[in-house]
DNA sequence: AAAAAAATGTTGCATTTGCAACAAAAAAGT
DNA sequence: ACTTTTTTGTTGCAAATGCAACATTTTTTT
């Protein structure tokens, strides 16, 4: 929990002290298990310290439909997803999963003696926040374009930007790639050919070339 | 800007003082011009105090890619956006437009004299992330469809528990609508008098009814 | 080490979608 | 009140995409 980047600047005392003043709560969830389901009232912010999981619906057919995926430090909560009909959303571990949780309220109207800790780990949620919101944004930019083509060159080239290198592994499965982008995994591995028979990238499974001319 | 939801709670006195002590400035700007460009390095959080902007790009041939939307109480800013390439993108008021900026790192490590406005202050900035956060999870959600019918089913569900009734009026145009659920407006329009064609809803231009059957 | 499960790679085919091009209506500007 | 611009509505056609079904490879489990 020390290394969560909530925490990041923290000595290891005054993460206890903050935890017991903030009320925080822990919960170890097993591959699987129903981390909170969208439905209760009251407003808690979920943080991710170690393991991973994914916000999830099933409908009648039982089809399992991903919404979102988390990872360390990854924030989920009533206020970030509000679910629509009468369907359940739900957070499942998808890995052996440690998550923290708090009274969102209580974070934010901080008690009145406003400690060092007390800033920092406002900043730090803040950090965690924007950061969200820039992966967001860029989900949203890649989902908005038109063909699988662009939507994968996007992809890409992020990756790239990311890596600082032409030459990079994925760092999730195609078949996943394929939820990313939202579209078909077959029609994306066609167009994964048709960009290497282009000369555009060289690739071998996960692991891609960018070619630049 | 006593109206913006980052002044919600103030008075008007404590809100000049606020502004003096993060030092808050304003910028009015005309329809078309830049309000800010995201290439400068120092970290500025812009809210939108009144009118409409949009964060777009133009490509070598002068088409425009609009990414996103902004009204009053909107943020933007370098740490939600990062561009990716040479090309340059840049917020331009669609309206004659009143934003507020400062600098990022002041809001978050306010002084040490922590007054109410300041915790207040952070709290609404706080709400306004959280809104768009939630915005943003459900813009995704509706691009992740697979079919411009779910898009569109989708999309007119939210409408619909937003205003609370079947019968609306769709808050943009048919034009910005095919924007945001990024499809093509011939066919969105195509699939909208099929829904009509099966009774699945009645409509005429931006007045909309949802049928349950 | 063997078996089972998941991920990758491939293809034909039907369907959906985007594109282009236009007419009509509505809204905005002068 | 008139003109210009934007939005809405429609259609044929070509191209892109999803779907289904399968073989192969890789990874995980037993």
């Amino acid at each position: 929990m020390y290394k969560s980047a909530l925490f990041s600047g923290f000595e290891v005392s005054n993460v206890n002290k903050l935890v017991r003043c903030l009320g925080v709560k822990f919960k170890n969830c097993n591959t699987n298990e129903i981390i909170m389901s969208y439905k209760e009232s009251p407003e808690y912010l979920y943080v991710v310290l170690s393991g991973t999981a994914e916000l999830a619906t099933y409908d009648y057919d039982g089809n399992k439909t991903v919404l979102e995926r988390f990872m360390q430090d990854s924030i989920f909560g009533d206020m970030f997803f509000k679910p629509l009909g009468a369907d359940e959303f739900s957070v499942f571990a998808t890995s052996s999963c440690e998550v923290m949780y708090f009274r969102y309220y209580d974070a934010i109207n901080i008690c009145e003696n406003v400690c060092k800790e007390h800033k920092r780990f406002l900043d730090n949620l803040f950090m965690i926040m924007s950061k969200k919101l820039l992966a967001q944004s860029r989900h949203i930019e890649i989902l908005t374009k038109r063909t699988i083509r662009e939507k994968l060159i996007n992809y890409l080239e992020h990756i790239e930007a990311e890596s600082g290198s032409f030459s990079f592994l994925l760092p999730m499965s195609l078949s996943s790639l394929a939820d990313y982008l939202s579209i078909d995994r077959s029609a994306m591995q066609r167009e994964i050919k048709h960009l290497n028979d282009e000369g555009i990238i060289i690739s071998k499974g996960k692991k891609i070339t960018l070619i630049k001319k």
